[in-house]
DNA sequence: GCTGAAACGGTCATGAC
DNA sequence: GTCATGACCGTTTCAGC
């Protein structure tokens, strides 16, 4: 992983269908050394994926929400984390530090559909409390790459 | 947009270097008709970009973090929003409801790096008051793809 | 949106350093 | 071990329908 490695990164992550004779321009590179690298950053997992970007709303899911989790002290925690895993409305899930366990980013049709959401983790029995934050605007957001089939 | 439109951008953010003739396969189309409806959902921005993610790890970036901002009450919201489209080591951010202004998701290499970013908010007179949290772990992470340079 | 042909680009074997 | 060259072949692309 030297700066040849992070440049190629860095140019996928701009454009990924660049062609090899591109990238390889851009780092002194020809093609067939450039695919090799791709190749070892790929299988060492240092790329998790080829991907695209998608706008939340052109799919049809204009809110975004934050939602603090605290999880009830009787709750299964691998449970939880398989369940976050396996919803595709959660497109975020990390376990952090402070007075909350989780922080969820939540993409969703709907207000209702936040809130139907709250509801399953209510019933799961997951939730000690939770606190709702909704994104008016996000000057800075990756937007969505749907995992799985929504 | 319709279900067709809505499958192939799953495929795509699945992996989105698989063939046409594969994308066609999935939703029984020719490679030419899968083309053209990338090309449009592309030139509508329901696709934003072609990308990697990226393991942040890997890019020598290990530390997540989470800041939620109060913006100071003499501040500039606009220069804020432009400071935030400009750092790179901000992958999100976004204005909130709630007791905060907003919210930013910070790749750091180390703590240190953090704090270095908090002074920066301090010395700009961003900051009316601010709260960090550190993910410990994430179950469900795009990861990183970096925008611009680093 | 499909078909078919042409241009392009990814892939791999080979050889150099 | 890493990279460049060049030929092969799958893929994208575009014209015509």
């Amino acid at each position: 992983m030297d700066r040849i490695d992070h440049k190629i990164i860095t140019l996928l992550a701009e454009d990924c269908r660049r062609s090899l004779a591109d990238i390889g321009a851009g780092v002194n590179l020809s093609p067939s050394a450039v695919n090799e690298r791709i190749r070892r950053l790929t299988a060492s997992g240092a790329i998790r994926r080829f991907t695209v970007e998608a706008d939340p709303e052109a799919l049809g899911l204009p809110v975004t929400a934050f939602i603090w989790v605290a999880l009830a002290p009787d709750s299964d925690e691998a449970a939880f984390r398989s369940f976050a895993q396996t919803r595709p409305e959660i497109s975020e899930c990390h376990h952090v530090t402070g007075p909350w366990s989780y922080l969820l980013k939540i993409h969703s049709p709907s207000l209702a559909g936040i809130e139907a959401f709250l509801s399953t983790l209510k019933e799961r029995r997951f939730l000690a409390r939770s606190e709702t934050m909704i994104a008016l605007s996000s000057p800075v957001d990756p937007g969505f790459s749907p995992r799985g089939d929504l």
